[in-house]
DNA sequence: TATTGTTATACTCTATAACTATA
DNA sequence: TATAGTTATAGAGTATAACAATA
């Protein structure tokens, strides 16, 4: 949790908000991405995901296209200004990973790393 | 978020939720404590306690009591439904907190916690 | 008939301002 | 003048239902 409110402070001074960084994130590895594949892969429901398309758009970071052979769908593309800004979001997420793990050897954050899988198996 | 979502869930079978999970073991550590003490403690907005308190109040699991020296405040304390229910909820927590760690070794849950502190440290 | 995106809406959580009764 | 509790209110985040256009 305080590794959370960490990485979330620091994106709020370019007023982004996790859910935002996380559908970022997806279009850019994912370009031409429908809606509802978003929703599916995020957990986000498509009535909710409309309202932060429409954000991010606005905003100039992506766009809706036109997707060839369904035309009730539209894919979604990083523009440059998208990739840009999520460059920025990536290079706050890899310091702030630095700064949480700065108290850890190599072998530690491994062992960590390990450990937290095997928690997560168990809850899964 | 994983071992969150699975304890949220498990509480859930009682209606309660976390916020009110974590009032209720503020209180039965600190009987009589004031409101303004939990809000500081819990970080949560005296605005937003009221509420909590009176649901907590209306089930009949805390009761609020005058304090002698200050007619402002008033002390909060478990009743007796108040103490059976947080010891459900205990026990709640420990079986999630057996099963979240079922794969690890003694050993390995210190290391974790050790590395995690760090981690917490770090950030803080 | 089913799916994609959308609108409308409701409920929880969280945040601020302002009020009251005391101190 | 400050503090404890309260009310009112507004903003996020998240949930469901229903609709139009299209499949």
């Amino acid at each position: 949790m305080a590794i959370f409110q960490h990485i979330i402070r620091a994106m709020e001074t370019l007023d982004v908000r996790p859910g935002q960084f996380s559908v970022l994130t997806v279009i850019g590895a994912n370009p031409g991405l429908k809606q509802i594949a978003i929703s599916e892969a995020l957990d986000i429901r498509r009535a909710n995901l409309v309202g932060m398309i429409n954000g991010l758009e606005r905003r100039g970071w992506i766009e809706r296209r036109a997707v060839r052979g369904d035309r009730r769908a539209q894919g979604l593309y990083l523009t440059p200004r998208g990739r840009a800004t999520l460059s920025r979001l990536r290079s706050m997420a890899a310091r702030h990973e630095r700064t949480a793990t700065r108290l850890l050897t190599a072998a530690e954050k491994r062992q960590l790393l390990r450990l937290l899988a095997r928690v997560h198996d168990a809850t899964a």
